[in-house]
DNA sequence: GGGACGATCGAT
DNA sequence: TCGATCGTCCCC
């Protein structure tokens, strides 16, 4: 398995490799949620669209825990047309639209057949960063680190749609490649972010993040 | 057919 | 802190 090993050469370090052939594996995502959770901290996260090649480093996710999960989509065990991708294989996308506006992207995972997923919060731009402005339509003068702050942000720079709804994550244009951390930077936990009416489990510390990153969204205190 | 509800964002 | 905004879900 990969990651999260600081000192480890990046792709965006040297020679940037975000090929497909260096993708995750079904197993990465065969494993615990929270542990991949963790693990996706650091790797990074491709686009192969029509326009072109984005990419970017995730410094921000969140566990959703399935049935018993009061915060996660699948609570309760609630499929519908939305929550489907959830109940099938591990290693493909679960894309939902929110407030009518912003979508969201999460990882299937877990063991099968468990409704869990990670969502991906928030990206450090590594590859394609002008064509995330123009899909954000930044202003002139934008700061880099705040195209992909935001789960909602990140899609819309990344060309996330839900076109890509179910997709196999080892298949492309949308994958996952293995990265890591860098000297100095480390991973930390918090509560998840805007689920208040998940009870007790609005307090569980399923979020991880690299704190003091300028890519990471969220309260200012949630950030450090 | 209709109303309530968001795993958000951006302006204030 | 607050309102926009509209697809999804569920109830009538």
């Amino acid at each position: 398995m990969t990651l999260s090993s600081p000192g480890r050469s990046l792709p965006d370090a040297g020679h940037p490799d975000f090929s497909r052939d260096l993708c995750l594996p079904h197993s990465f995502y065969e494993r615990p949620t929270l542990d991949v959770t963790r693990d996706l901290v650091g790797a990074y996260l491709v686009h192969e669209a029509e326009e072109g090649m984005t990419a970017g480093r995730i410094v921000e996710a969140e566990g959703y825990m399935g049935p018993e999960d009061l915060g996660a989509h699948s609570r309760g065990g609630k499929m519908t047309e939305r929550t489907r991708a959830m109940y099938g294989p591990r290693g493909h996308a679960y894309v939902f639209l929110i407030y009518g506006a912003h979508w969201c992207f999460n990882a299937v995972t877990g063991r099968f057949p468990l409704p869990q997923a990670v969502l991906v919060r928030a990206l450090e731009p590594a590859a394609g960063q002008s064509l995330m402005s123009e899909r954000v339509a930044a202003r002139p003068g934008t700061a880099e680190m705040k195209l992909c702050q935001g789960p909602g942000k990140l899609c819309r720079a990344m060309g996330i749609t839900g076109a890509l709804y179910g997709l196999d994550l080892t298949v492309g244009p949308l994958y996952l490649v293995p990265g890591g951390l860098r000297p100095g930077e480390r991973i930390a936990e918090s509560p998840r972010i805007n689920i208040d009416y998940a009870k007790e489990w609005a307090a569980k510390p399923w979020r991880y993040y690299i704190p003091g990153h300028p890519a990471v969204s969220g309260p200012a205190a949630l950030r450090k």
